[in-house]
DNA sequence: GTCACATCGCACCACTGGAA
DNA sequence: TTCCAGTGGTGCGATGTGAC
């Protein structure tokens, strides 16, 4: 019988109990938090984001290597609890959640919650219907933050690429029946404007099969990251890679979507969004939604009905 | 020559695990 | 602590293969 022995080293589970990074280390994770406490706003920040502002700011090297240490110590640092889990978002989670209830009160509570929180959809009577799509699943949170008071939905790419999220997205303009305009957040590079390109020109042809009337239609506005913004920026750009095929009619250095600092990234795509608003309209919508708010609430079960809340 | 289909290497991202 | 190779799922363009 084999004896089982402890390896030389263990890797970190869990909490790193004393976690004493060297003074290399520590520098490192100094910058990084100065960079967190920056955008605290923005919380979650994605591991890329965190690196190229220290890039930016702290001079650090701009290699894959450089990433891969930084995200290495960030994923130790969490585990040592010198910085907080919920200043990272790493998670590729999909979740299926249950629209269960712990009994009955839980339940009217939960009406009561929905009442107090009613929002309208804002989009609903506009003119037109938009949707931000974006190439980095990690910096949804912050989009929905910028795009949720315009009741404008935020969908990761991930599943951009999908036939299937194609054909849904088309399905979903076709039923809305008046004009959409997807707004694109990506990379600047050969394969992200490729991608892109050929997303935009396969949903606007099922739209254009599938439409019940002409005045259904679809634009592709891509939003950033454009070789304008590297620029006025003074962002850090890498050279395309060779071994993409794409890159041969590339001209010019490539640059990834995280190197926008999150407040400017936010204020791009707010700006986007303001310009599609019909605001006499929105404006309307406010009133009516307060309007809403205060005649479900008069429908709502009372809190004494619903034992201690 | 043209077409359809298959295959290949690549991109994306945040780790993980093993070795040094 | 650092470095390297690998993981997951999907679509891209380029190239190869076979049928007509």
């Amino acid at each position: 019988m084999s004896k089982i022995t402890a390896s030389r080293k263990k890797r970190n589970r869990g909490y790193i109990e004393g976690y004493k990074p060297n003074a290399k280390t520590r520098q490192l994770l100094e910058q990084a938090q100065v960079v967190l406490q920056e955008y605290r706003k923005y919380w979650p920040l994605t591991c890329r984001q965190i690196f190229y502002r220290m890039v930016g700011a702290h001079g650090y090297d701009k290699t894959e290597a450089a990433y891969g240490r930084l995200c290495h110590h960030l994923a130790n640092a969490r585990r040592g609890k010198l910085i907080p889990f919920e200043a990272i978002r790493d998670d590729g989670v999909t979740t299926y959640s249950l629209g269960h209830f712990d009994d009955r009160d839980a339940f009217l509570r939960h009406v009561r919650q929905l009442g107090e929180g009613y929002t309208r959809n804002r989009l609903a009577a506009q003119h037109v219907h938009m949707e931000v799509w974006c190439e980095a699943a990690g910096m949804l949170p912050q989009l929905h933050r910028v795009a949720e008071w315009y009741s404008v939905p935020v969908y990761s790419s991930g599943g951009f690429d999908s036939l299937t999220a194609k054909k849904r997205l088309a399905d979903r303009i076709c039923a809305m029946e008046k004009e959409a305009v997807i707004l694109h957040l990506g990379d600047y590079d050969p394969s992200g404007v490729s991608i892109f390109d050929s997303v935009a020109a396969d949903v606007t042809a099922f739209v254009e099969a599938d439409r019940p009337h002409g005045l259904v239609s679809v634009e592709f506005e891509r939003v950033a990251l454009t070789s304008e913004q590297v620029h006025d920026n003074d962002l850090p750009t890498a050279p395309a890679k060779a071994t993409d095929s794409r890159s041969k009619t590339w001209t010019g250095g490539t640059c990834q979507l995280e190197a926008l600092p999150p407040n400017v990234i936010a204020d791009i795509l707010e700006e986007a969004i303001k310009r599609r608003i019909n605001w006499m309209q929105f404006v309307e919508d406010l009133d009516a939604e307060e309007q809403d708010r205060v005649m479900i609430g008069g429908l709502l079960p009372a809190p004494e009905s619903m034992g201690a809340v």
